[in-house]
DNA sequence: CGACCGATTGACT
DNA sequence: GTCAATCGGTCGG
């Protein structure tokens, strides 16, 4: 990771296009979390794409207060609290109105791997290769490793706490699969995975 | 209002 | 492989 491209924030016109595009465009991305407690990074390994006319998505009933940043400008973050435990952290795409968002579903820790540590196991837990990986291999896993909740919601991704940053990193090989935990829409592959990375879920 | 359920995870057979 | 935890969002009456 070299700390030129690092510093830069991916612009608006990244977001602003069809959730797919963006989805795929997205892995290899290293996202930034800088906090009070310190910063955070990791690379993005795995995502799906959510759509307005997508039965699967959020959005697909219309707007509503949840869901709302869904609709707002590309370049924001959509967290939303599920099974009464866990966040899910979205990168929002395409025009403002446009309902879409892209789901970070697992990435590769990269900076502040101690903070991620104690967020997720606590103080005494102690480094391993297994739980390294544990760490962030899921989108739960990626926001509590994090420290992402419901405040980091509307977040803009072109500000000071959180960003993403493009380091030149190309992804060898691109996988697409149907997505996880969802009922209806399977029939799309919207699913996008760096081949054989350690952190990619399942 | 009440009932159902989820873009998940971790523990367990 | 199965299943409970746990609660806000959404929808039906």
């Amino acid at each position: 990771m070299k700390e030129e491209f690092a510093l830069t924030p991916l612009p608006r016109s990244f977001y602003r296009r069809a959730a797919v595009t963006v989805a795929k465009d997205l892995l290899g991305k290293i996202i930034f979390h800088h906090t009070r407690q310190g910063i955070v990074a990791g690379r993005i390994v795995e995502v799906e794409a959510y759509t307005m006319n997508d039965p699967a998505s959020h959005s697909f009933r219309g707007r509503t207060q949840r869901n709302d940043v869904m609709f707002w400008d590309g370049g924001y973050l959509y967290v939303y609290f599920t099974y009464g435990m866990h966040f899910c952290a979205n990168v929002v795409t395409g025009e403002p109105e446009v309902g879409e968002a892209v789901l970070i579903r697992a990435v590769e820790p990269l900076l502040g791997i101690e903070r991620m540590m104690y967020q997720r196991f606590g103080k005494e837990e102690t480094l391993s290769r297994s739980n390294l990986i544990q760490l962030t291999n899921g989108p739960a896993k990626f926001c509590e490793a994090f420290g992402i909740t419901k405040k980091e919601n509307g977040t803009d991704l072109l500000g000071q706490k959180l960003w993403l940053s493009d380091d030149g990193f190309r992804p060898a090989s691109i996988r697409k699969s149907s997505r996880i935990g969802i009922r209806v829409g399977k029939e799309k592959l919207w699913r996008f995975s760096i081949e054989g990375n350690l952190w990619v879920s399942r």
